[in-house]
DNA sequence: AATGAATGAGGGTTCATTCAT
DNA sequence: TATGAATGAACCCTCATTCAT
């Protein structure tokens, strides 16, 4: 009885997995009775702990970008120089989406900008900036462009990790390396360090 | 009567059109009633020229990748060495794509694999062995690789003009500019040195 | 091809018929599926004619009314004494009735008050207030609320009439005898004593 | 444990006001959780003392008729004329009817109709079995009829004051003084012209 | 050939009811 | 005993698809 809301939030939780999971396999019109099925449960089931469908989703959003942010703050991204975090950032995203599915995270965008402004564009943001002002970036492109290209190829890897058609290490080394001497100034004839 | 296949041809085309317009327009889960809607035919009529969503849908994305493979062949890749064959692959087909909608293209990978391996993969898939035979990619990652990371990027970069939150012109740059610096191999003076 | 509009409405007061009678048999809470189901039809086939239940519904009201609103129109009530028009209004009322189940009649008065008052409680307050006018009302009882035990009773009657504890004639005269004698005006020397 | 009998019936009577309150406010759609919620106590509780929604809804008009009946014994309606007899019975109904909603009362016939006849109609048809004896009622109607008119303009004057459109005294008084006068016998030398 | 009409299958949601603690 | 959890059946509604004209 003490620990009922333990138990709750648990199962939640495991419903939330599975939903991820579905949804991952599915497609987005993986239907409520898709996900209740998968969890073993009834449909009604599935209502008790989000009200409807559009609350599950929240959740998982709210769910997968928190875990996203818990892996980014460990990354302690500021420490480090531009590359290296780049690197760690990559892995961290690369390694959280594996599981909640590049296409829950990278929602339509006015759904989840609140949320996702708040957990990740957040870290996301401050570490180009800080790039930008240390001059780190190519200058022929906005800072701004260069966050999107990252973001695409983010999810581009996470997709096909997904898929199955990419390893996540393969992945997350790939984009790393590319973007890096992609997008960084090489004016000091340098490059950035070895990985 | 002897023209009546080119008329039912020329009707079909312009659903197709209507189709892409709708698709556009209302996100992938527009439906026929929307389509014959917008095309002034009844929806069983839609039905007369395909037998049902989705060959619609696989007729539309045939006609995209048929209209891009088009394009390609007018970009002549194999004339030019690898840096503006990509460069202008990449316009062709961030210009291309605004029609068809992203999402039209790069559908679920199983049910457009067949055809876009027949159109699509084929000239990319040969760009991009050129530039392997010739050297001019980074030797750390495998060409399938590269292309992975460059059709991620595509991806992103349309889905970003799509959203208006990229120009054109401006995606087609700023990939170019990135996937090229990342993915050419830099022994020639250039570019950071191989990580 | 040129009477589909007829075909049209024709099927759906045949709809309507059918709603009126379950509604009747199985009470307001029976579901578009008895209804459909008691029509012949499939639940789709019904939402074709009416796009949700509530509309189903104000269809069925406003039919009603409109009906009512006949049988008043044609009783001539303003060519004729108070009595006997009254007598011809209740004969009207429970007879018209009989079809659509008073429930639906006098359903939520919000609901129904606009088409109600513009096809029936007009008519009827237009009575009450000429009988006022005369002084045909006994006067120890506003015609306000003379208005509302008439309806009282005519509502009862019908609910009795439609399960078959009154017959429709038995029941007008009822009615009629007993409010014509309670609440017309005994100056006369009519009257029991007063209360 | 002795008195566990006692504090069951004690609990069930709590439940049983809460219910005919909430019945009262929501309507006749208000649904166990509603009930369960506005008694403070959980769902399955409320089905540990009602097995399903029907038994209570019995309960529920056992209670009110019961409650009733009490007032009607209390009234010693034999003991007066027929009109008092009327008018006592008037005041008593309407004014029990207030708690427990006319709807629940007067619900669907056929389901009330056991309870119903045991405690209410009893009485109610005794006075009216005296009153035809005596001759008081018109002769023209058969007093079964009057009986059922009676109810119905109780029906609608409770139904009126439950919507606030009557005042409980207003509406005791007009029925009782339109019955009357519309109901007895007029051989003193009264009553309206003939229809 | 084109269409209006009809439909079955499924989607989200609610609610009375049962189970297990 | 009281309760939170679980559930099945039903409801309203939509949509891709088929039928008959």
């Amino acid at each position: 009885m003490a620990r009922n809301p333990r138990l709750r939030d648990h199962v939640a939780k495991g419903l939330l997995d599975t939903a991820a999971r579905v949804l991952a396999e599915r497609g987005e019109q993986a239907g409520m009775t898709d996900i209740a099925e998968a969890a073993g449960v009834a449909r009604a089931t599935l209502y008790r702990y989000f009200p409807n469908r559009d609350a599950l989703l929240e959740a998982l959003t709210e769910t997968a970008l928190a875990e996203l942010a818990e892996r980014i703050a460990d990354a302690h991204l500021d420490t480090v120089p531009i590359p290296e975090a780049i690197a760690r950032l990559t892995r961290a995203m690369v390694g959280a989406t594996s599981k909640y599915r590049g296409l829950v995270i990278f929602r339509k965008p006015p759904d989840v900008a609140k949320e996702a402004d708040r957990h990740f564009t957040g870290p996301l943001g401050d570490l180009f900036a800080r790039g930008a002002a240390e001059g780190a970036f190519r200058q022929d492109l906005p800072p701004t462009v260069l966050v999107e290209l990252y973001i695409a190829l983010l999810e581009g890897a996470i997709s096909r990790v997904l898929q199955g058609r990419l390893g996540t290490e393969e992945a997350s080394t790939a984009i790393t390396k590319v973007f890096l001497q992609g997008a960084l100034n090489g004016r000091n004839g340098s490059g950035p360090p070895g990985l």
